[in-house]
DNA sequence: CAAAGCCCTGCAATCGATTACAAAACCTAG
DNA sequence: CTAGGTTTTGTAATCGATTGCAGGGCTTTG
């Protein structure tokens, strides 16, 4: 039973040719005859031979990988994102190697690192809080390196980015409740300093004064996107005097974790209160209430990134400023209804 | 602005050494006198060196990574244990190669060729459905190959694996609802032939019989672990003529969908019927009612499943036939109570 | 028939690190 | 002061694929 992997020169061997034109055959099948395409074909076949991605990505000095920077793996949202992006990379023979922002730093897996090392050729940064000074203190100008974020960014990350519509998102989720009839809406807002947050809080200023409704300060309640953060924020609701009807709230989770703890408390919605939440996660059609919501193309933000970062590092250096924003939509579902009468 | 990534030559100039030391100071410390060592150190400071991984795995034959395959990404259970591989890999130095099952087989990228190809060094295997075939079609034993499977496997899978007590959680979740006095206990199974499905379905069966409850085979639903088959097994529960008052259902996210369906329909949980999941994913604290249910440790698995294939990367072969189970636990929450009185 | 051009092929250098081997430097003890 | 031992260092081979260059074969054309 032989354990050793063969190599390109057993194939050279076998098929009587040199490795030259091995190589060849496999990689620019067109610049050999015919007849020496058969022969290494079959060499192949008969030795089992795969190409060994070292030694290539040594020589070509590119790793054929891409590397993806997730704020937190087990939100489902990222996942989902992932998924997009291995679609475009895996046929195009890409590796996808995915890190926790939380892990890197740790022994020799920082950022820069990773890349310097020749390991990933380029990122896709899905984490809007990441640490800039670590990726810079290496790399002198970010923009000569492949890296395309998604989602969130930092601020002035000079790198191309792909979002969706957020303050068009939020404003949507605004009207639709106001179309319900609600004129005392709140919001719970994201983390302080997120991109998503200030601009999701922009678009739900923007669409309440849009349709001439006030904006009451007091119905804007601090947040964060996770399950804990809604269940807080239906703590400080509750205690409200004077209660909004309804509530936009800036992730499907936050939402989650607001009506769970409401109907612990026994508050129904949307009786009591509507809840508009935003993502469109795949439970969201299953919560109970189902969760209206705003609808994110997940999978699609997944797929752009790829496509662009593999751009990048294939050299179409489209201009540094390409921030493409996908579209969102209304997702209606039974979290929300009319007020109920005074 | 020079774009030049410095090598172990440039450092090795630097510092007035040899490139032999230069390594040697790196990784094996020890081995060179205070003097070279600083001076080394200096150097790869003022140069910025980092390690190219494409050599250095070329020479020393193995990658310094591991390949996950798991089924589906999207799935927040997955997402977990893969949180907990990488907790284990990146500190040893390992990335962390992540694939979609579904995207294998496609391009370059099928399993097996992951591996010859020195991309990376093990694999962990989530998924239990994966084609074996195309595994052991190139490596002659599987067992020579670094591979643990975590969770799932295929039958007969021929490499170590790390899994939970699926059969005592199903007992668990029988006797919970037996104490509570339900003496009508349904399941809801996961997908045919799947490795869990027959486990917990065994589990089932066991934990009837040993508190004394007929098994009713008109009560066992066939389903799969996600949302959709739960909705499904909903619609045949409302049109049962004598219905279980209780379910056990494979899986979190199926019991999400059987419960959201029936909600729809105008039944309540508990009141109607008690619901008890398996998982304890993130959201089940969550739901409406929130949910009872058997909770995995999911980021421990990931860990331990890492650590085993470490040790057999690293030539630690414990024997063939390690099989470690973990425990799971009961979590008693709002979706189960006391059948009602007829 | 010879010259020019094209296609196919092979030789050998190359990528950047690690490491076997040997030489050099340094110690220690007699 | 020297033989023998130990530690430190450097030289050069090596991992396996890709690719610039040049040579050989074949076709085309004058």
């Amino acid at each position: 039973m032989k354990t050793e992997v063969p190599t390109i020169q057993d194939v050279a061997r076998v098929a009587g040719v040199s490795t030259a034109t091995v190589s060849r055959a496999l990689s620019n099948p067109e610049r050999v005859s015919e007849k020496a395409r058969r022969q290494v074909l079959e060499a192949v076949e008969r030795t089992g031979y795969v190409v060994n991605e070292a030694a290539r990505n040594l020589r070509q000095q590119r790793a054929n990988a891409i590397g993806v920077i997730a704020p937190d793996l087990s939100n489902p949202f990222f996942s989902s994102i992932i998924a997009g992006i291995e679609q475009i990379a895996g046929p195009n023979g890409f590796g996808v190697l995915v890190t926790e922002s939380s892990m890197t730093g740790q022994g020799t897996f920082d950022h820069a690192s990773l890349l310097a090392a020749a390991r990933v050729d380029g990122f896709v940064v899905l984490d809007g809080q990441i640490d800039l000074g670590r990726l810079r203190n290496r790399v002198t100008s970010l923009s000569q390196v492949p890296v395309v974020s998604a989602c969130e960014y930092p601020e002035d990350f000079p790198a191309p980015s792909v979002t969706v519509d957020n303050t068009g998102g939020a404003e949507k989720a605004v009207r639709h409740l106001a179309d319900l009839g609600h004129t005392k809406i709140g919001h719970i807002t994201g983390p302080r300093g997120n991109i998503l947050t200030t601009t999701r809080l922009q678009g739900f200023r923007a669409g309440l004064k849009s349709i001439g409704l006030p904006v009451r300060e007091d119905f804007i309640l601090p947040g964060d996107f996770n399950l804990e953060a809604g269940k807080l924020a239906a703590e400080i609701w509750r205690t409200m005097d004077d209660r909004p009807t309804a509530m936009f709230c800036a992730s499907d989770q936050q939402a989650f974790g607001f009506i769970s703890q409401l109907s612990r408390q026994g508050f129904r919605v949307p009786e009591d209160v509507s809840v508009i939440g935003f993502d469109d996660i795949e439970v969201s059609g299953f919560f109970v209430p189902a969760l209206t919501t705003i609808s994110q193309p997940r999978l699609e933000l997944g797929r752009m990134a790829a496509r662009m970062l593999l751009d990048r590092i294939n050299g179409e250096s489209h201009r540094e400023g390409l921030h493409p924003q996908l579209d969102v939509t209304l997702v209606v579902r039974d979290s929300t209804a009319a007020p109920r009468p005074e």
